[in-house]
DNA sequence: CAGTATCCCTGTTGATACTG
DNA sequence: CAGTATCAACAGGGATACTG
């Protein structure tokens, strides 16, 4: 009879089969959020989102540093990953508007979280 | 008399003006913790160590597809930022037992945060 | 106003092989 | 057992200049 090792698994910590993942996965609920966030400024913008819609120039001026080939490539993998919406009116000049979706407010307590674990780990 | 912006915080979202930020900044509690999970394997490492102190090989049994480069590396970012212990017993072979501080801890709700958002994220 | 287009640079990851 | 050493490959981020 060989032997077995049995892994026992913390399910509060990992609730479900999708976490008890050997290699870093897409499938992964973890892997999924990170995702979501992930990205130099991205949490920045989510915030900024977080307090209701905005256009691309509101969004520039609240982060004065970003670069436009960077905030708009973010907006755009947003956009992609379905956590924002993006309504463009016709006319010149152009205005946009970008918000979040109901999946992007999802992110919400995970933000919360992240500032919270921030504020612990700095005592 | 000039214009003034004044921009209003939700206090539940941003409440200290350490996350008032308008750039990607150490000082914000959210890149904190971010940075303290940041790099590829890192939350699987934490979570298998979440479950008690490990030895070197029962964290590379656990994770049979890294590498010892990027474990080590990892075990050593990790040590860095004071999130994980490591003790060696002298003698031969090596033994060597790898434990979360406090710090590294204080983790776990930002990892379930995690999980919870990624599996929210999927519906 | 709201973006694009280039180009470069640097850090991170990984494969493979070797060691006290 | 618990790592190091080396090197190659890639992706993300940023500076700058231009456009419908």
């Amino acid at each position: 009879m060989a032997h077995q090792t049995v892994r026992t698994w913390d399910e509060s910590l990992v609730p479900s089969a999708a976490g008890r993942t050997d290699r870093p996965s897409p499938d992964c609920p973890v892997e999924t959020a990170l995702a979501a966030i992930a990205g130099r400024w991205t949490t920045l913008v989510l915030r900024d989102l977080m307090a209701g819609p905005q256009s691309y120039s509101a969004l520039r001026a609240a982060l004065p540093q970003i670069s436009d080939k960077v905030l708009t490539e973010r907006l755009a993998v947003l956009r992609a990953r379905g956590l924002v919406h993006r309504s463009a009116e016709p006319g010149f000049p152009t205005r946009v508007t970008y918000e979040l979706t109901d999946a992007g407010r999802a992110l919400r307590p995970l933000l919360v979280e992240l500032y919270r674990t921030g504020e612990r780990l700095r005592r």
